[in-house]
DNA sequence: CTCAGTATGGAACGATCGTTCCACACACTT
DNA sequence: AAGTGTGTGGAACGATCGTTCCATACTGAG
């Protein structure tokens, strides 16, 4: 009888997560994976498969653990107005000062596999619906509670704001500078009142 | 005495740029580069020096042609609000059928290669700086002109201007929808009036 | 026509890539 | 206590990476 693995694989996919999240997924070879996990390099294609399907089960899991999560989580302690705020200020406040600055996962992997890639195109188009699709419930409920005025296009301004939120997201990579991304905050949230 | 090279020495690394462009930095190898251009191996070393360099060169070559020659144009050719528009609608239009949407250069290597390399992220960040520059300046302008409110805040608008134009240009790369894209330029224009 | 000297094309370098494989170690069953 | 079979660690695979080097081809000067 088998009598299972001796290592957490959660926590190690975990790791890998970071790592491609971090450096990319061609940046990021199965040493350097070998190497920050721990783990021996056949234990990690016995458990995960190749590269290509562990960067899939990696990905997937951000997007379950971090970016599902996130959002209902915000939905459920904020009001309407507020949960978008805080979206935002999740990478707003993710900028470090010591340049290790990650941004968001998908939207990395947006621009790097996404047009070659068709499963990770998937996941991230999804994704982005889904983000999408939270800023428009939470502008119809900020319209039924009178937090956000009744002229406010629902649709389309969900989709505006998807787009400042990525715009923030990938500035947060390229000029992790606070008072720009302050703004940029600002200037989101002023077309919901 | 030397008597130059025999091949255009800026329409190769035009193609150079355009390969980087599509598929990145670390998944373009130096026989892809090879193959694109049809020069040879040590010719292209010879020329342009290392695959960072070169890639710097078609980087910087990008800046100066696209980028700057496109501000300009749109500045000396438009309104300052039209001019705007058509800034969102030249990464709007350039999506295709055929799944090819390389997006924008810059923008692609603000993500994979900006954190961790200063000479990358040096270009991306002066760029992006001068379209928020841009925006600021046709702002103000149309303002004077009485084509923008009043009201609105020049550098906080123009910097909500720039997520947005980086926020569709992701998506141009990850989900080509032009109804979606659409949407994007309508609620970023309806924040200038 | 001959010589000088650079650009060319292709072979070849060591390093590293993703991946496979196998002998060994170990925990559970009998 | 012995046997069974899976997870582990590390060596090793061929392919490809970025880069270098050299014999050859070719253009201009003398």
């Amino acid at each position: 009888m088998p009598w299972g693995k001796n290592f957490d694989v959660e926590a190690t996919l975990d790791k890998v997560m970071h790592a491609f999240w971090t450096r990319g997924y061609e940046a990021t070879s199965m040493q350097d994976l070998v190497d920050c996990t721990g783990i021996n390099r056949g234990s990690l294609y016995a458990t995960y498969g190749d590269k290509h399907t562990l960067f899939i089960a990696a990905l997937e899991r951000y997007d379950n653990e971090m970016r599902r999560k996130l959002l209902s989580s915000l939905e459920e302690h904020y009001g309407p107005r507020e949960a978008i705020s805080q979206l935002f200020k999740a990478f707003l406040e993710s900028i470090s000062d010591k340049g290790n600055n990650r941004g968001c996962f998908l939207t990395n992997s947006a621009l790097e596999l996404a047009p070659h890639d068709r499963s990770v195109g998937k996941i991230v188009a999804h994704s982005q619906a889904q983000i999408e699709d939270f800023f428009a419930r939470m502008i119809n409920k900020g319209k039924k509670l009178d937090e956000i005025p009744a002229h406010v296009r629902s649709t389309e301004t969900a989709r505006g704001l998807l787009a400042s939120l990525i715009g923030l997201i990938v500035l947060t990579r390229s000029r992790p500078d606070r008072s720009l991304l302050h703004s940029i905050l600002d200037d989101a949230l002023r077309r919901i009142g």
